[in-house]
RNA sequence: GGCGGAGUAGCUCAGUUGGUUAGAGCGGCGGAAUCAUAAUCCGUAGGUCGGGGGUUCAAGUCCCUCCUCCGCUACCA
């Protein structure tokens, strides 16, 4: 058995959840369910960054005790990922106390640690420069107006300030890390990002501050070897993904050794930098593989922005289409190597085109059939010849969805299933779903049935149909699992789940796609429309 | 400023290492069908592949340059 961990990145909470959060949280989440149709075990954590400036400068406008403030923020995320069907095994808040005394067991080791040339890791020195207390944070002149004014806060001149921090020397590491970036063809994903990585790694690493004074932020975790700092929120964030699974505990290497994480192409210095680097100093194998994603645009190609209206928001989405239909928008089309536009308009074409009028209606124009034409039934399974040859030809579509695969790491046994190759699988399904279409009308058993010497052949159709489309909605259910279990259901039969404590595999195993499954002449139930059509909304 | 990505039909996007008349879906138009959520199916129109220059027998595909958009470059995740 496969163990495997995917990672999604930890969420600020000082504002909502939004489309980036549902974006990579439900990729996760549809990575997770196609990996366990594979037969994979595979465990999915997510959570919440609950440290940091400005989630401390949110609790305190908010009103509240820093404590509500938090745990409401953690919940809203938590309920927005369970509202988008994300089967998460492990949810962090950085808050956790085990989080906390593991971050400072992994600094303390690392104040210990020498790096390779034979100087502490760590080294605590003055940073001068130019502070704006409006910003909270220090300047560089070219942010700042001639003047000295920071350009967010022109009526405060930013002051020359110094601080006593501690810093992590990187750039000891840095050959190694490159070297190993240029070994491991995989350990970035898609290429373009490790071309960015090994430019990013081209040059010398600057120390990285890791503490902030606790005189101007007390949210965060106190730094083990000195009490007036905190840690600095990335350092603590990341290790996220190694107290998830129990580190330093002995049982979490089965699950690090497949450890995946996704992210937007905004975090990966941080996840390709600063992180390989901490856990090559801590002794730590590195992660097996970062798959980075590009962003969601408004309408119009133009960044979201509330003044040009175009932000989508993912909870209005979920009440007017549901969860699927933003699931099956996100993956039939997020580009991993290039931004992607989204806006209401598109979901509502893609719903009403794709799900409604392509899927929904084909199950639902041969369920109806099938019910007024073979007394309330399915249809018997005996397969005239040429409908056996269209529903093995579905089959293999179905398959192909399965085995789509377009890295050159298949024979290093990673997954076969990767983040870009999703909206693939979508597309593999859909075409499915027209030759169904294609075929049906192509056929016409609502013609033939009205010559009775056509009787088994018009079941043969529809049964051939019926049997492919059950294999669709298997297909479909990482994408869609709410959709495809209560189609599958109309088809008598039984959803597919993932079990165990953590539901961490699909139950059952991995699943075969294996024509002939329905269970022909069994009567139907009651026919549900999966998804009304929906018209323009003022 | 530096670096990376993108700019292909009205819209959203595909276009392997340069090679026959540049593709799909949606939308438009015409038709067929009527089992079905007026859904489905067939046909059709529509593009000087961001502008300009260059290399080549041949460029959307390579080189140069300019324009526009997105992102990284910053101790905001």
């Amino acid at each position: 058995m496969n163990r495997t961990y995917i990672t999604t990145p930890i969420y600020y909470v000082n504002a909502a959840p939004h489309l980036g959060h549902a974006h990579t949280t439900v990729m996760a989440d549809i990575l997770k369910r196609y990996r366990c149709m594979l037969g994979y075990d595979v465990f999915l954590s997510t959570g919440t960054d609950e440290h940091g400036q400005k989630n401390q400068e949110a609790a305190a406008k908010s009103g509240l005790s820093t404590d509500e403030y938090l745990t409401g923020q953690s919940d809203a995320f938590r309920r927005a990922f369970d509202l988008l069907g994300v089967d998460y095994d492990f949810f962090v808040r950085t808050t956790r106390p085990f989080h906390k005394t593991q971050v400072q067991f992994i600094e303390s080791r690392l104040k210990e640690t020498m790096a390779p040339d034979g100087e502490p890791l760590i080294i605590q020195k003055l940073y001068s420069g130019l502070y704006c207390s409006g910003c909270e944070q220090f300047k560089r002149d070219a942010d700042l107006t001639d003047d000295g004014f920071c350009l967010e806060h022109p009526n405060l001149r930013a002051e020359q300030t110094e601080e006593n921090n501690y810093f992590l020397r990187m750039e000891p590491y840095r050959a190694d890390l490159v070297t190993y970036v240029e070994k491991n063809a995989d350990f970035v994903q898609p290429e373009q990002y490790r071309q960015e990585l090994l430019v990013m790694l081209s040059q010398p690493l600057e120390d990285l501050c890791i503490s902030r004074p606790k005189a101007r932020l007390s949210l965060g975790v106190e730094l083990p070897f000195d009490p007036e700092f905190v840690t600095y929120v990335w350092i603590d964030a990341l290790v996220n993904y190694l107290t998830n699974v129990n580190w330093p505990d002995p049982s979490y290497e089965t699950r690090w050794a497949g450890v995946e994480h996704l992210i937007g192409k905004d975090i990966l210095k941080t996840h390709g930098v600063f992180w390989p680097i901490i856990l090559m100093a801590a002794n730590v194998p590195l992660p097996r593989r970062i798959s980075v994603h590009a962003h969601w645009l408004g309408a119009g190609g133009q960044k979201m922005s509330k003044s040009l209206g175009n932000v989508v928001d993912p909870f209005e989405v979920i009440e007017t289409y549901g969860a699927s239909a933003l699931r099956w928008f996100l993956a039939r089309n997020m580009r991993v190597t290039s931004d992607s536009q989204i806006s209401v308009d598109l979901i509502r074409a893609t719903y009403n085109t794709e799900l409604a009028n392509q899927l929904g209606n084909l199950l639902q124009r041969l369920l109806k059939f099938s019910a007024a034409r073979f007394d309330g039934c399915l249809p018997a399974s005996d397969l005239d010849p040429k409908d056996n040859e269209h529903l093995k030809a579905i089959r293999q579509l179905v398959c192909n969805a399965y085995s789509a695969n377009n890295l050159p790491s298949e024979a290093n046994g990673f997954e076969p299933v990767e983040l870009a190759s999703i909206p693939k699988m979508a597309e593999d399904l859909l075409h499915a779903i027209g030759l169904m279409n294609e075929y049906v009308t192509r056929e016409a058993p609502w013609t033939l049935i009205k010559e009775p010497a056509n009787a088994s052949r018009v079941q043969s159709i529809v049964y051939a149909n019926l049997d492919g489309l059950r294999m669709v909605l298997e297909g479909l259910w990482p994408i869609m699992p709410d959709i495809a279990n209560r189609g599958l259901a109309m088809l008598g039969q039984a959803p597919l789940e993932l079990t165990g404590s953590p539901r961490t595999t699909l139950a059952g195993g991995r699943h075969e796609f294996i024509a002939g499954r329905l269970v022909g002449g069994a009567r139907i139930g009651v026919i549900e429309t999966l998804f009304p059509r929906i018209e323009t909304i003022a």
